[in-house]
DNA sequence: TCAGTTGTATACTCCGACGTCTAAAAATCT
DNA sequence: AGATTTTTAGACGTCGGAGTATACAACTGA
């Protein structure tokens, strides 16, 4: 017996290669580029390898459209301006729209050689304008280098953890992160544990 | 003119198990597993790659074994005991004593599907002992379970961070990041900032 | 001195994943 | 219906890095 003929669905041009970019999106998310074979992604965006390559040049090069996509909404939707009420919301917002895209560029691009430069900008800018913000309440020192790079590190990994948690009090999130990271800065202004109750 | 013959300094086979061992670290440390070659290590190690092949079985042994020994240490020096006052002076002082290791299992290990037996009981362990203390101060709901997850890693990239940052005041470097942890505990208690300044 | 060990150097095989190609099937458009 | 485009299915070529093999050189210790 023969199966049942697959719907096969076909799709224009530009809607297809929106379609593998989600799917690979998802397929890179979960181990990285080195660790994802094409394989992989076809087999997530329900495709042949054969597909993918009609659209992109390479691994390579679909990763990078992957990548470059992720970081267009993230910094459509965050501004990528000053920092300012609107910025940890701005993130929430963002990684709540594309949860995926989210995990992938900080857990996995950002620590990855090949493509380090279409991810380092976005570390270089938050690292520095969290240096800015932060030398006009810590001393020089240190634990303002510290702070400056804890700071950034903390506010990607509590939006995940938000994320992870099923994204609950999306009104509060906003909140409660930056009340940790005001924790991180009380931390680098003095070594004075909060008393214990 | 022949080149000045090469010292070539030999070792009995323990203590150059120990040295690649060394050298291992450092090489996979800087990018993870899959994107290090054992032409890395080797050179690294000041070695031929044959030379490896005579004290680990492949690389994915060597790795095992590199893993195996940070973790190794990593325990000792923590105790790997309930949570006391102890817990976090502990692992700065393991992160002090094997910056390598320390970087590579948590930045790197911890993420590589191949290798997450031997790290995962870890990153459980942790979110388990997290979440039984903060379950006496938080209500339970999911913003317990947000900081259960936040605070292992919060923890381990305010030690790298210190890493980073030249190791400052190791005397005060518990207290800081303690009181770090204790901004991401009061977050999870209240949706309230804290007043601005 | 001689045996055993530690090391170099280099060429080689093997394998998996990337990337290419072709022929034919099926959906869409005019 | 016929032309066009999308898609499949799978074989094939290619290449880098893991892993193997061999021959030889040099240090060490009894």
């Amino acid at each position: 017996m023969v199966d049942q003929a697959a719907p096969v669905r076909r799709l224009r041009r530009a809607e297809r290669r929106e379609q593998i970019l989600d799917a690979a999106t998802r397929a890179f998310a979960r181990h990285g580029f080195a660790d994802t074979g094409l394989d992989d992604v076809a087999a997530e965006a329900e495709l042949t390898r054969a597909m993918l390559y009609r659209h992109f040049e390479s691994k390579a090069d679909l990763y990078r459209a992957v990548l470059d996509r992720s970081c267009a909404r993230l910094i459509e939707t965050t501004g990528s301006g000053d920092y300012d009420d609107r910025a940890i919301p701005a993130l929430v917002e963002a990684a709540s729209g594309d949860p995926d895209g989210f995990r992938l560029l900080f857990r996995h691009a950002a620590r990855e050689r090949e493509f380090r430069d279409l991810t380092s900008f976005m570390a270089v800018a938050s690292r520095e304008l969290a240096h800015r913000n932060l030398a006009r309440v810590i001393p020089a020192g240190p634990w303002l280098e510290w702070a400056a790079d804890l700071i950034p590190v903390l506010t990607v990994e509590a939006v995940i953890a938000w994320l992870d948690a099923g994204q609950p009090d999306p009104g509060q999130a906003p909140e409660r992160i930056a009340a940790a990271v005001q924790g991180v800065i009380d931390a680098a202004r003095a070594p004075i544990r909060w008393p214990a109750e």
